[in-house]
DNA sequence: TTTTTGGCGTTAAACGTTTAACTTATTATT
DNA sequence: AATAATAAGTTAAACGTTTAACGCCAAAAA
């Protein structure tokens, strides 16, 4: 493949007739350069279609003008949001986003973790798998301003971290459905023991348990939507309905949904219904599902705030920030007055 | 802030008692060393924690495993899931992704590519905005390869293309309606000109018209899902019920769903309904939505393996791919037979 | 007139790697 | 035993920038 390289510096230099020292200058505004030969550097530059090397430029300043993001996964709904934002943010402020996700995976999260440092990056924003086995997920991870995002135990890094509290999320659903006369509640999850998940199961059922003397169960359907939703209908057919379902996740909520609509269970009126992260088809409906709505906004905004702190050489200790999410009551779990026959 | 620097190659290298050089082969693989030897080097990396840096590296090398992709937004469900595929077959091939969004804004698009040229990366993607106004999207890029993936028109590009059939998807959605005793249809789209919308609309229009002697409406509604909704329902009172209405997008299918919901006119009873890009919630209701159905995974394909095939070096001419949508039929467009009063 | 000052350009040394070319030691071949 | 071939480590020159340090000249100050 004879293709012909990019031109440099150099080039650039010898055509307008001066030394790259003033290239440079012209590029990056830190020396004044006369106008004149101002205009012959640019010109000369466009007619070589030259642009600075941004390695070679890093290389040498040592200013690195790139956040490296790690996520789980690019198509859950809330990193998809988490990711989007963040970006913005980070080209706003004049930073390029380098991207890589774990899948799930501690040992490939690690390693990714890895080859992200290769770049040297200003700053490291970092989603851990937050399963519950792996214990310690991130590393330490020496002098790169580094903050981790949700899916970890907030004090359980040497680095900031913000979360959504969802111990407080579990509570705001069970008090919810309970407050609406739900008696029996059966919780939706997935196979993946992650520390959010925990969380929200852990406080239903001790809330539960405490304040109500009632039990809490818990079933485990496929993270495949379609056949989580055959395991549930599996499941209604040889169990009582509940009062009221949870779905944990926005997939598992879509399940329950599936399985009531081919069951023809109808919400609220033979169940309450509840999920988690606010999206638009669930007020796209006749009945539109309540919900637990986490502030991915404010979210992105403490990350961000936090990591600029950081990349500014704060050196205060981490800090943890946990933020409330809230509950968005709607028609899925209002039980409608009698009709009389 | 005294940041102590990272380690060098000199450092292991000193630290290890050999060469820079010997460092750099235990590393790259590219030459053997002795047993001994490189386990002296590897301890000494370990505890300095050292780790390649790749823009060194890559300056040096010249080869670039970085692939730029450039989306109008990441936010969008099929680009979304457009990335996050791309970014999964770039990780298997040991790229590195670089992510960058235009906000649908064509001055952005060019000053964010160029960006990315910095990086010299050795592959770039690129959703154009697409918006029918700026017509030439994309200028011309030297040498670096690059494909361009929807909202472009084939052809219209000096490189490889990758686009869906939306001609053909207004045909297969119009037909489907008309054949399920449509006589009047509505479309609905958003203020934003996409290439793909146009074409979706030309389509059923030209259908319509030469075939079936039908015109077709088209109304306009916020991109707010909202607000979308509020436009359509204000719509609704004021005209008479369409026999089948099209959300061009997700979103205004979720827009229509809503007004529906308002206004309770009911699906497929009332008026048949048929969206874009399937999802998840679409099924998971009692009336499960009939859709087009983008093949996503088979794009993703197509997309990679022609920038591979730039990327070693192929000089044949651009191609330009069009793949086939599917219309996946289902219970919103199947007018149920009459049940006497 | 001589000296100072400041503006503007250049020189050349880094930045952290990779790698062609070279050295030295060891083993195989004649 | 002499020579060739192979193996393994080192030297030093790049890669494309940035930037201290320096030089030169014109204008201002003495």
């Amino acid at each position: 493949m004879p293709q012909k390289s990019r031109s440099s510096i150099k080039d650039v230099a010898e055509l307008a007739g001066v030394s790259t020292a003033t290239v440079s200058h012209v590029f990056s505004g830190k020396k004044r350069v006369n106008a004149e030969l101002t205009q012959r550097v640019k010109r000369a530059a466009e007619s070589l279609d030259y642009s600075v090397d941004r390695m070679a430029s890093q290389l040498r300043s040592g200013r690195n003008r790139v956040i490296a993001v790690l996520v789980p996964d690019l198509e859950d709904l809330f990193l998809n949001r988490f990711v989007a934002k963040i970006e913005d943010l980070a080209t706003s402020a004049n930073y390029e986003v380098i991207i890589s996700t774990s899948r799930n995976d501690p040992a490939l999260e690690s390693s990714r973790l890895a080859a992200l440092f290769g770049w040297r990056p200003a700053g490291i924003i970092a989603v851990p798998c937050g399963d519950i086995l792996s214990a310690n997920p991130l590393e330490d991870i020496g002098f790169t301003p580094m903050v981790a995002a949700d899916r970890i135990r907030p004090g359980s890094t040497t680095f900031d971290s913000v979360t959504i509290d969802n111990y407080g999320s579990g509570i705001l659903t069970v008090e919810h459905l309970i407050a609406n006369g739900a008696r029996s509640i059966l919780l939706l999850k997935t196979p993946q023991s992650l520390l959010p998940i925990i969380e929200r199961i852990r406080a239903a059922r001790e809330i539960a348990q405490r304040q109500h003397n009632l039990t809490i169960d818990v079933l485990e359907i496929s993270i495949d939507p379609v056949q989580g939703a055959d395991r549930f209908v599996q499941w209604l057919q040889s169990n009582p309905l509940p009062d009221a379902v949870v779905g944990l996740t926005n997939v598992t909520t879509l399940s329950a949904l599936s399985a009531f609509a081919h069951t023809g269970i109808n919400i609220p009126d033979d169940v309450l219904l509840s999920g988690y992260h606010d999206s638009l088809w669930m007020t796209a409906r006749k009945t539109p599902i309540t919900t637990i709505a986490q502030p991915v906004d404010e979210f992105v905004r403490c990350v961000w705030e936090r990591l600029e702190h950081r990349m500014n050489g704060a050196e205060t200790p981490p800090r943890h920030i946990v933020l409330n999410a809230q509950l968005i009551a709607r028609a899925s779990t209002q039980r409608r007055p009698e009709v009389q026959p």
